[in-house]
Formats: C-alpha cells, structure tokens, sequence
RNA sequence: GGGUGUUUAGCUCAGUUGGUUAGAGCGCUUGCCUCACAUGCAAGAGGUCACAGGUUCAAGUCCUGUAACGCCCACCA
C-alpha cells in the first residue's frame, strides 16, 4: 500500500506493470494443470505491418475476453504470432533492394531469401511490440511465425495429405494475374473496383470466298481492345437472326489480319453490345471456356509484366496500356472503330499494389475446394460453428455454397515452396514431406522442386492447430483445440475464417472455434477507410502517448457496437482518458478518508449499522456485475463499458461518494466504519470487471488501494458473481433501491428549483422528507404559477393545500410542497402486460363468437333461444373487452 | 445484377423479447476552482426516431414499399 500520487502517469505505470505480468508468467496456459480450457488464436499480423487502429480494436476484444475468462478461473491461451505476408513481404524487401539498384534476380533466389529473412529479424517484431504497449495478455512463450519450422512442417503434411487424396491439382488455366508482382492471385486478392471504362465497338471485316468485302463487317464490343491481338475466333449467338447467316463464315482479324471463325455460342447474349463477341481464349474467363468448348487453341499475346510479346506482331514489346492506345488509333486511321462509348465496370485490382489484374492463361497448382466446403457448411448449419453477428453466417453460406477452386501457387521466392518434385529421367511427379534424395520411381537423383510458392493464405488456415504443435500429438494440441472464439473483421471471413473451419474439420476433424465475432471496420470521422495513403488514420501509439493505453481501449469499446462500423477522431479518447482520471480521484478520496480501509472492510458488514444508501449502492453494483457479465457473454463491449462507466461514475461517484461525506466528515464513528467497508467493497468489486477493458490502472489501484498483497495481481482475482443472497442478507431490497432512487430524483429537483430560482449554492435550504410521503419543502423566492409549472413539466403530482404561511420562516415566502409517492407506484408495464393477455383472450373468444354469429349456416341450423343466447354472451364478452381496453387506455 | 448494413439531439452513436418520461459522450447555455477530481461539480436547452402505408390496446422497435449513403459478392464482352 502506497499513497497515490496526485496526478496519475499511465507512461511509467503502464510498462511497469504489463513487465511484472510478464515476468510472473500470468499470461501462460499451462496444459498439464488441465481445467476449463479457454483458447484464442490471434488473427497473425503481417510481419509488414504497424499497429493501425484496426488491430488496436481487434486486439482490445480478445484481450478483454481472455482477462475476463482467466479471472473466471479458465486455463486461458491467447496464442501469438505472425504471419509471413508474402507478396506483400516480398515487395517490401525488393523495393529496398531497387534502391540498392538491384532486383532480386540479380542476387537469386537463395540470398534473396535469405535478405527476407534478415529484413524480418529487423522489422518483423515492431507489431508484436506495439501489442504489448497496448497491453495484450498474450501467451508470448508461444509466439509463432507462419515460416516456422513447425508450421512449415504442418503446411508440407497438409499439402502432401490433399495431393494424395487428390485434391490438388496442376492446371493451366486464366487466372488473376498481376503484371507488377508477377504472380497470379487467387480470387479472393483480386478486388473489383468500379472502374469508368470505355467500350470501343471494333469492325471486323468479313471474308467472302477468302476474299475481303469492302464494305462488310461484324461489329464486336470490348473493353480491352489489345487483347484482340490474341482472338482466335468471334462468337454470336444461335438464335440471333442478325448473325445466323455468318455463322461458319471467316472474317479478317483487324491489324493482324488473321483468319477468324464465327462461331455460335449460348454464352452470348445477344441484348449486350452487338452481340457478337470476340474470343480470346488466352486473356479472358468466359473466352477460355468458350475455347475449350469450340476446340480453339489458345494464343498469348502478353509477358507476365505485363508487356505485349511476340504474338503482339507489330506491338511487341509495349506495356498493355501503351499497345490499347496505339491499338486504338491504328483502328480509328483504318476506320475500323464505329464507335467507343463511356462503360463503367468492375475491374480487378491486386490486394496488396492496387495494379489492375490482367486475367491470363497460366499454368498453376489448385486445391479443388467442394469436397472441403461441403462438411464446412454443414458445421454452421448444425451450429457447430456460429457467427456473431448473426448476419454474417448467410455471407458465409453463401461462399461455400458458390465456391470455386483456390489457386495455391504464387510466382514469388517469400513463401512456402510448393513441395512438388519432378524426375527429369522417368518423368515422374510427387509430393514428399521433406527434401527427397531420388526419385521413388527409377531412383534417380536428378530432381526439380516446383518453383513456385504457396498462398500466404495455405498457411493461415492451418493456424489454429498447427501452432499447437500438429501433426505431432501432444497436451496442448489435446487441451486447447478446438478453441473458443475468433475475433476478427469481415474483411478475412473467406481469406481466413472459412478456410480454417475446412482445414479444421479436415485435419483435426473438428471445428477449430466455436464461435466467430466479427467486430465493424474502423472508418475515420468522413466514413472512410482508414489507410495511409488517405492520410487519416490514427497511429495507435500517438494515442497511447498522448492518453495512455487504457484510454484508447477504453474509449474503442465505448463506441464500438456489436458488429458496427467506428467511426473516429481522435477527441473520442478523451472518453477513456477522463474516466481513468475520475476512478484515480475516487481511490485517492477513499485513501484520504482511511488508508487501512481496504483491511477492515475484509471483515463483512454488520447490516443493522447499513443505511439505505449503502445498500442501494451494494444493489448497484450487483445489477452492474450481472449485467455486465451478461454483456461480455453477447460480444456487447460497448454496453458493458457503459455499465462499468454509469455505476463508477454516476451511482459511486455522483451519489454515494458525496452522501458519504456526510458520514466520514461526521461524528459517528460506528457508522463510519461501516460506509467504509462498503465503498471499499464497491470500489475493489469494480475494479475487477473493469480491469479487462482498463488492465493497468486497475492493477495499479489494486495494489495502491492495498486489495492484494504485493505478490498478488488483480488478473488472477476472481470474477466478481452477483451478490443474491448477500444482498437479502443486507437488506438490500428492490423496495430500499426504488426508495433511494426515488429521493434522487428529489434532490434533483431541488437543485433544479434553486437553479432555476437563482438561489446561492452557499445558501442552505432546509428540505425535509417525512417517511411513507416524502415530502418535499421547499421555501423559495418564486411565485406559485412559476412553480406549479414546472412542476407539471416534471409530472410530479403537488399538494393543493400549500404550507400554511404561519408554519414558514417569516422572512421567506412560502410556494409550494412537492410530493413523490413512493408506496403504490405502480408497474405499468407489468399490469399492461397482465391486461394485454386478458384483452387478447377476449379478442379470440369475441373473434370466434363474431364469426359464429356471422355465419348464415350457424343461424339458420340453430333454435332461435340458442342464438339469441349466443348474442347475448358475445355482447357480454364485448362489454368486458372495452373494459379492458378503457384500463389500457388510462394506463397508456 | 445479387446480398447486406445504416438513417434517432448540433456531432458521434446506444436503444435487447413491441410497454412508464426515447438515452450516453462530445458540443452548447447558466452557475460554480464547494475540503477526491476544472481531465471536474450542479442545472438547463436541444428529438416529426429518413419518408409513405400497414399490423397492434400500444411501434424508434414488427410487416410492406420508397429514398439516400455505405459495405460485400459477381466471368455480360
């Protein structure tokens, strides 16, 4: 126990506190100790990255769950790490080494590596330190890297496991592809951006006995006009009249003057463009298929940078935006364009350098997903595996339920190599765990590896088992897997979360998490994204400096509702920051008042000596414990923040701490004592829901206010429980709450009164309560109507009969008494509720004599005496239904 | 094109199974440096709950439609 400081100084309180966490060992899961286990894995950053304010929220909601469920008592791993990144690794480090004026072909491949390696040792850990600044509970002894031996020796396994089963596969195929990082993507790292295009309208000329018509042509739409350099053919449909007559016909490819067939094509439809297509199988999905269908082989016309090769003809060699523009005017000089109309389309953009994707033929490796997707969906659908908020699982359903082949292989050296081995000698191919010495088959010793590298991603969805240690059996895989919660952003629901319930069911035949919180993006105050190259975000660690990490945590659960966008700017930390400040006052009042409060109030309250007061706090904080756990549990960071801040801030502070005073400036001592106790009981009970969202000052307080002794920490107190039984025990009754809670709402009204009268805070006012009535009497310098006025606006029923101007200080004017009824309020909702059951049963019963009644069968077949006593009942029933109805109507 | 989210105070947002007087923070107005706290205290003003219908005794909340903005997905060249 120490005296605070006046001012409290996050900057040395905060590291002091997260070393001494780390150092005690408080953030490790240990299996052997067995229990309740509760386990997260981190979403691994990329090694490329800085803390944005993404990660910050991200992070903050796994922190806080884990603090909240290690304090439950739960053999707790929040497991770390990094994930390799590699295209985006890859340019990083060969953009440092264009400066040197090198690329990586220049040094090759193995010191390249080697340089991305380096790079990493260098830069790869400032996300992990920036984590701790913001005070993440992780289990650090646990840290993994995606290229680890470990996770490489699990992403091999996996590879080989599918390849054998059959569910890789080599294909050449069009693919995403992006001229800049010269590699294809899968079609999840391409992302549609509307794009304002042009459509050009291209003459072809038709061919007539293999001769040119002059005057003749077929009139094709296309966004890319270079990619007719690689057309094999021009496609119409079957049923257009227009173009039935030409089908079988050549025409003349313009420029290259090669021979096209048209050809008929269901995929055409007739209603767009002029409904004649040009095929170019090597540069386009639908063309590539229509290709295949026809049997046209194919022709590439560009390099993988993007550049026009040598079936290009004439523009070989032109980047693919340079040959479109010179494309276009060599049309235009031959008068083949009709026309170019303003088009706006979606366009693939490369996930990590924006370069438009150029769809290409490439050969490559795919996983073949449906056998994958099938029990994944299923595992939501049996509820396995839920997603939080609900909406996200039909996102989820819905991509499983249209998925497509995942293209694994990236042209790139930063990765896993794929571990495919050719013999040049009997051309054999084979996946192997681990370098193979020769071939299986004929035995030689001359092998290929494959050159190209796996999908960042190929390695990601194997996170959640593979940092445990899998393939390899063992304690912690047992305890911790599967785990309990994903938090992540929607962004990486297909990249990521989907993946690892396929990998999860496939390779540990279980779901890897129950259940899926997917938090909202962080926008800026505008609504936009944050990046750097709009130049608003907000550096995490410029708030942390500025406020302290408690504050940004605080003040991001504050605002962020289940699932929402946050919008931000960097005033909304002044939430956080002004709440630490508010707690520190209070523990420093408390300290004042007795610095050994915090030991006796470890002996229990004496409820005779409990006012009513001190038991509406203690019902307070009961409610604050319930609801705020009930809050955790629903993901409801932002509600149970309110909690913590309206109990300590409103209840604590604005009404308990000031009506202690009375008492701790005050003469009794027995008294004294008790209240004490119970706002040192209060206090430390807060703390400890607080201290998940606020970790340091709450263990600074703990152990300042002298909760726990020096060798305890407040991340291992228990989880406080809603006080039931003790609340009975102390008298602490719904009706003592809703009395004091009344009596507030009187104060406030006095004060208003003497705001609104102008008179002197210094000057005392006599208010008097007399019990079962309270009233309220107030002398004033006001007239009645002024009064009476406002008091209607407050709805507060007034005595006609004013105090008797005999009974009043001669030098004050009497106006009025203010009476609360406290006794026989009463439960409009229930009593509605009870009136609405009834209402409807008669509702039902009237409905069905109505209908009766109204039915001619019923009328003609019954005696007249069974009628009328039908009409008679069913006007009684009506009669009690208006008087239902009118009670209804008074309550509303 | 399909899906999905948002629209509530000047601003940023809560508002759970429909139910008492629609809340919070910031900002604003008024008065206070009152012996924990001016990063504070007390009081106040400020709302056609986007719009139009509907269901209900009762709608910010449920249903139908409309509008605006946003996000995700998508091989019409």
């Amino acid at each position: 126990m120490k005296e605070l400081e006046k001012q409290y100084d996050p900057k040395t309180v905060e590291p002091y506190w997260y070393d001494r966490w780390q150092q005690k060992g408080y953030f490790h899961g240990d299996a052997s100790k067995g229990g309740t286990p509760y386990c997260i894995v981190i979403p691994p950053p990329n090694i490329t990255g800085i803390l944005h304010i993404g990660h910050a929220l991200n992070n903050t909601i796994q922190d806080i769950l884990v603090r909240w469920q290690r304090m439950e008592g739960k053999n707790t791993v929040w497991l770390p790490g990094t994930d390799h990144a590699g295209i985006a690794t890859q340019n990083v480090v060969e953009r440092a080494l264009r400066k040197e004026g090198k690329t990586r072909h220049d040094i090759g491949r193995e010191a390249f590596v080697g340089k991305v390696w380096d790079w990493k040792e260098e830069y790869g850990g400032t996300i992990i330190r920036q984590l701790k600044r913001l005070g993440a509970s992780c289990d650090w002894e646990r840290e993994r890297f995606t290229m680890d031996a470990g996770l490489s020796e699990a992403v091999e396994e996996v590879f080989c496991q599918l390849y054998d089963k059959g569910l890789i596969y080599r294909a050449n195929y069009i693919t995403n592809w992006c001229p800049r990082c010269h590699t294809a993507l899968s079609d999840e790292e391409s992302e549609h951006q509307d794009v304002a295009g042009k459509l050009y309208f291209i003459r072809y000329p038709v061919k007539r006995d293999g001769k040119l018509t002059a005057s003749e042509f077929v009139v094709v739409a296309t966004t890319r006009p270079e990619t007719l350099l690689g057309d094999v053919a021009v496609a119409v449909n079957l049923k257009d009249d227009r173009y039935k007559a030409l089908i079988g016909k050549t025409l003349s490819l313009p420029v290259l003057h090669r021979d096209l067939p048209v050809i008929a094509d269901d995929f055409v439809d007739p209603a767009f463009g002029t409904g004649a297509v040009k095929v170019t199988p090597a540069h386009d999905p639908n063309d590539f298929e229509m290709g295949q269908r026809h049997k046209l082989a194919p022709i590439n016309v560009m390099n993988p940078d993007g550049t026009m090769n040598e079936g290009a003809g004439p523009y070989a060699g032109l980047d693919r935006f340079e040959c479109r523009k010179r494309i276009v005017t060599d049309l235009t000089a031959a008068g083949l364009i009709e026309k170019i109309e303003a088009h706006q389309h979606a366009v693939g953009h490369c996930y990590r350098c924006d370069t438009v994707v150029e769809p290409r033929l490439s050969l490559q490796w795919f996983v073949k997903m449906k056998p994958l997707a099938e029990p994944a969906l299923q595992a939501m659908l049996d509820g396995r595996v839920r997603f939080v908020p609900e909406r996200w699982n039909k996102v989820y359903a819905d991509w499983m339920g249209n998925i497509r082949d995942w293209c694994i292989s990236r042209q790139i050296w930063w990765g896993h190599r794929i571990p495919v081995y050719y013999c040049d000698a009997c051309h054999h191919q084979w996946a192997a765990r681990g370098k193979p010495g020769h071939c299986p088959q004929c035995g030689d010793a001359n092998l290929r590896q494959d050159e190209d590298v796996l999908d960042t991603w190929f390695s990601s969805w194997l996170w959640p088992f593979s940092t445990f240690g899998w393939p390899h059996k063992n304690p912690d895989l047992a305890l911790y897997y599967p785990g309990h919660t994903l938090v992540t952003a929607s962004e990486i629901i297909f990249f990521w979360v989907a993946r690892m319930v396929m990998a999860g069911i496939e390779f540990m035949g279980e779901v890897p998490f129950r259940e899926v919180y997917i938090h909202g993006t962080v926008r800026d105050d505008k609504g936009r994204k944050m990046s750097k190259s709009l130049g608003n975000s907000i550096d995490p660690l410029t708030i942390i400096e500025e406020f302290s990490a408690d504050a940004l945590r605080y003040s991001l659960m504050m605002i962020t509702a289940t699932g929402q966008d946050v919008y931000l700017s960097n005033e909304k930390f002044e939430i956080g920051r002004n709440f630490g400040t508010k707690i520190w006052n209070a523990a420093r009042y408390m300290q004042m008042q007795d610095p050994a409060g915090p030991v006796r109030a470890a002996a229990g309250f004496d409820a005779a000596l409990l006012s009513a007061d001190d038991r509406h706090i203690l019902a307070k904080l009961s409610q604050t414990i319930e609801a705020c756990t009930e809050n955790l549990k629903r993901f409801r960071f932002n509600d149970a923040a309110q909690d913590l801040y309206a109990f300590i801030w409103h209840e604590f502070c604005d009404w308990y701490v000031e009506y202690s005073k009375d008492v701790l400036y005050g003469q009794d001592a027995a008294r004294r004592a008790e209240v004490i106790k119970v706002m040192h009981y209060a206090f430390s009970t807060a703390l400890r829901l607080l201290h998940p969202f606020m970790p340091h000052l709450t263990e600074e307080l703990w152990h300042g206010m002298g909760y726990g002794s020096e060798e305890e920490t407040i991340m291992l107190a228990p989880w406080p429980k809603p006080l039931t039984g003790e609340l009975a025990q102390w008298g602490a009754t719904p009706e003592v709450v809703q009395y004091v809670d009344a009596r507030h709402e009187l104060i406030r009204m006095g004060r208003m009164l003497r705001a609104d009268c102008g008179i002197a805070p210094g000057q005392k006012l006599d208010y008097s309560i007399k019990p079962n009535t309270p009233q309220l009497t107030v002398w004033l310098k006001a007239d009645t109507t002024t009064l009476m006025s406002m008091l209607k606006a407050k709805s507060v029923s007034v005595d006609a009969a004013f105090v008797p101007a005999a009974a009043m200080p001669s030098a004050l004017t009497p106006i009025g008494a203010l009476y609360m009824p406290i006794e026989g309020l009463i439960d409009v909702k229930a009593e509605s509720v009870k009136l609405t059951k009834q209402l409807e049963e008669l509702g039902g019963h009237l409905e069905r004599a109505n209908m009766k009644l109204n039915n001619p069968s019923f009328i003609n077949k019954a005696k007249p005496e069974v009628v009328a006593q039908f009409e008679k009942s069913r006007q009684e029933l009506q009669e009690k239904f208006n008087k239902v109805k009118r009670l209804l109507d008074m309550m509303g």
